[in-house]
DNA sequence: GATACGTGGTG
DNA sequence: TCACCAAGTAT
């Protein structure tokens, strides 16, 4: 008889929260909110959920679907790379599997933007299989419980944290026991303000004896943000605007914005107006973006030749922008009218 | 194994 | 203001 699995289960029982994702047994609703909601909290990715069910009710629509659409839909939540590689994903299950998901971890592993924590969501959640999986909310909660010192960003430390949940899942049901221990990391042993007081493993709990729930999980340094300058050109003839396709590798792969030129430092345009200047933090850059109104776009740019002309209400309908764009689109558009 | 990849919330 | 972080994956 485990003492962790039982109270964790027990607990959840009482006091796990009623999500939509958690109503269903379908591969598809299950992989859909578990590709959103990594890295993504469930207020910021429930909306988007609600939004693809509702467009896209089952995996064959989703798959029929252009990929601009799919990142349309995307748009503003960021790492769009889960939205590329949901697409692909779908029209190989439809090609591959007949519009199934496969049912057990190893084949699912195969599938992009799967990796193991999603693989052992899936294969759980949708197909009961006995396979525990391992996010953050795992790392913290497990790493605290047993008081595990080590980084938790290092490999060896993560393969002892895969193990200990590996053999407590066992004789549970796995479903029950995966979304538990979840829950039990986002809801109670959260990063900061830590709910000791109401943890049915508090008893037992290392990091709680040694008084370092504050201390782990530890985690070697990140690296650093570096500093960026974008200068973006806006042009309009008629209603219609200068547009471009970003095909590069790196930030906001195949989303569109307005025709722009990386600078080594903060720029300043003699033939142009300045309409802005916009901070923009991401997890690993730090950009600093000028939107020049200009007559005509520079011939300089390398992106001359992807240029192309679109009207403001089509950008916002069917163009996937990023919230930078958004961000300049929504200054200009107040600049105008006042 | 280290790094790139977004966005918005929190203390 | 700023560091940290939220159901990770790909390379």
């Amino acid at each position: 008889m485990s003492f962790f699995s039982n109270e964790i289960i027990g607990w959840y029982s009482e006091n796990g929260r009623s999500l939509p994702w958690r109503e269903t047994k379908d591969p598809y609703r299950i992989w859909l909110s578990e590709i959103i909601l990594q890295q993504t909290r469930v207020s910021q990715g429930l909306p988007y959920y609600e939004k693809f069910i509702k467009h896209y009710p089952d995996l064959n629509g989703f798959a029929n679907a252009e990929e601009t659409d799919i990142l349309k839909l995307w748009q503003g939540l960021g790492y769009y790379s889960r939205a590329r590689n949901m697409h692909k994903c779908a029209r190989l299950v439809q090609r591959d599997f007949g519009g199934f998901f496969p049912s057990t971890y190893a084949q699912l592993l195969q599938l992009p933007g799967i990796g193991p924590y999603t693989a052992a969501a899936i294969a759980s959640f949708a197909f009961e299989e006995s396979v525990a999986v391992v996010d953050g909310n795992v790392i913290r909660l497990v790493s605290r419980y047993l008081g595990i010192q080590e980084p938790v960003n290092k490999g060896a430390t993560l393969r002892s944290i895969n193990t200990y949940v590996q053999e407590e899942i066992q004789g549970f049901k796995p479903d029950l026991f995966n979304q538990a221990i979840m829950e039990m990391g986002s809801q109670i042993c959260t990063p900061k303000l830590t709910k000791c007081d109401s943890c049915v493993l508090a008893m037992n709990c290392q990091a709680k004896k040694e008084g370092l729930v504050n201390r782990i999980p530890f985690k070697s340094t990140r690296t650093k943000v570096s500093q960026k300058y974008f200068n973006y050109y806006l042009s309009q003839n008629q209603d219609q605007l200068s547009l471009v396709h970003r095909n590069s590798k790196g930030i906001w792969q195949n989303l569109y914005e307005f025709p722009m030129e990386e600078s080594v430092n903060s720029k300043v345009e003699s033939n142009a107006t300045l309409i802005g200047t916009f901070q923009h933090q991401l997890s690993h850059q730090r950009i600093e973006a000028k939107l020049w109104k200009v007559n005509k776009i520079p011939s300089r740019l390398s992106q001359n030749k992807g240029i192309f002309e679109v009207a403001l209400g089509e950008i916002g309908s069917a163009y996937p922008t990023h919230q930078l764009m958004n961000k300049m689109i929504k200054a200009w558009q107040e600049q105008l009218t006042k």
